[in-house]
DNA sequence: CCCGTTTGTTACAAATTGTTGCAGAATATG
DNA sequence: CATATTCTGCAACAATTTGTAACAAACGGG
């Protein structure tokens, strides 16, 4: 069990991080301990409940794929004895996880690859829904975005130009934008875009997407402000590049 | 038999939990202790019986289904020694232990999957009118619901706009409308919808929710109010989109 | 049994998404 | 630097999915 507790400035409390890829553990470690939390790393089941035991943690961070044994299971068991607010790390296309996973116990989700900003959103969601006692009462609130001015509520899938002008957004394009802003500041393959948005299976040379994202950006061009929001990366795929601001 | 009395700063009553699944016991468990309830569980018929020989209870819940007996012969076993209000859980699909479960002497139930607001909600209400002694003289009174300014009175059947205009509903858009009240903010597939609002079984092809549809969307937009209410998620479903409050 | 109301069916219109082709941009090549 | 090659943008069209009017069947109260 490695048990990393630098400590920070300001303790905003401690994270208990699992999951069987080292990097992973130090990259969310590093990021953060930057951010003021004490974080514990797990790498198995075994060693999440030893650091349950001998430490008093505020929230934990799972990954669904634990060798050995499912996330679910995981937080099922963490459950019987405690109701520590647990966020799970999915991979892409595991919705099921997703799902059966806030059944199984867990308070939030974020998908692989994620933006460190919004698992930090998320962790602060949780540990202040949290503290305030309500964690089962109030849904997962990740209803709004912003960027560049942009407003994007994803209770009510609606968007706002800066100007405060309502755009609407038809299944495809929000979902595409839903994407983007769930991974923001990242290039994304065609192949992943497609996945995410739900958009039917790819053929390697399926142009959909091109004409999709031509759509979105169409619609993102009305207002006024005149800064590029996607990027094409030839070769590559597309980047959402304003910053994205969760809540 | 695991009796788990937790104290709390303010005692709201002693509630029952009934329930095979550890999860959900615990779930809600937790959750009432939050808010301030004593809170026992039991996990079969027997473990029942015995809790409500030892301990004063104000209220319990009660799953349907509990190995060995239904939760509907429980209720009327516990009717022939008590009065004490009994809410039910029912899985979705099971509408016929909600209306034998009522006459077998039940005060309200809750369909699974269940938010935990709307579950308090219904204790209260339970709690308050045992109290008031009136339980058997009203029906249960799950009948505030608002949504983006409208109100929907569930007791009435009827629907009030922003501007206080009364609609009246058919019963299929008055299933379908609770169906949403209580699935908001949740995307539901044709199935699930024509499942939860008691249409007949749907073929593939069947097109009559999309109808059905098209006929509430008529009434909720008589109001001046111009929000979207019912999303289209295509190749998915529908979505409910307001903030949903029960009272 | 009749009649008004509600619900289910069907057909066609409208909206959305997928496909293709070509123009133009970016990059590689000579 | 000129040209060839590859890649992307997007208009135009095709296919799919949804909206809803219009009609038919089923229901319910006298």
């Amino acid at each position: 069990m490695e048990t990393n507790t630098a400590s920070s400035p300001n303790d905003h409390g401690n994270i208990l991080v699992v999951d069987d890829d080292a990097d992973i553990r130090l990259l969310v470690s590093k990021f953060l301990q930057r951010h003021g939390y004490h974080v514990h790393t797990a790498s198995d089941a075994r060693s999440l409940r030893e650091t349950l035991k001998r430490f008093s943690i505020d929230a934990i961070i799972l990954d669904v794929m634990l060798p050995g044994i499912s996330g679910i299971q995981a937080c099922r068991t963490i459950r019987q004895t405690s109701s520590v607010p647990i966020i799970l790390l999915t991979a892409r296309s595991e919705e099921d996880f997703r799902v059966s996973g806030l059944e199984g116990g867990a308070d939030d989700y974020v998908t692989k690859p994620f933006s460190p900003r919004e698992l930090l959103a998320r962790l602060r969601s949780v540990l202040r829904r949290s503290r305030g006692g309500d964690l089962n009462t109030t849904p997962p609130d990740r209803n709004r975005i912003l960027f560049d001015g942009w407003v994007f509520d994803t209770q009510r899938r609606e968007l706002n130009t800066p100007e405060g002008v309502l755009i609407d957004l038809s299944t495809g394009e929000y979902n595409l934008l839903v994407t983007f802003l769930e991974h923001a500041n990242r290039v994304l393959s065609r192949e992943m875009l497609m996945e995410f948005a739900k958009m039917r299976a790819s053929d390697p040379f399926d142009r959909t997407i091109d004409v999709q994202i031509s759509r979105l950006r169409r619609k993102l061009e009305i207002s006024e402000n005149a800064e590029q929001i996607i990027k094409t990366v030839r070769n590559a795929g597309y980047v959402f590049l304003p910053k994205v601001t969760f809540e």
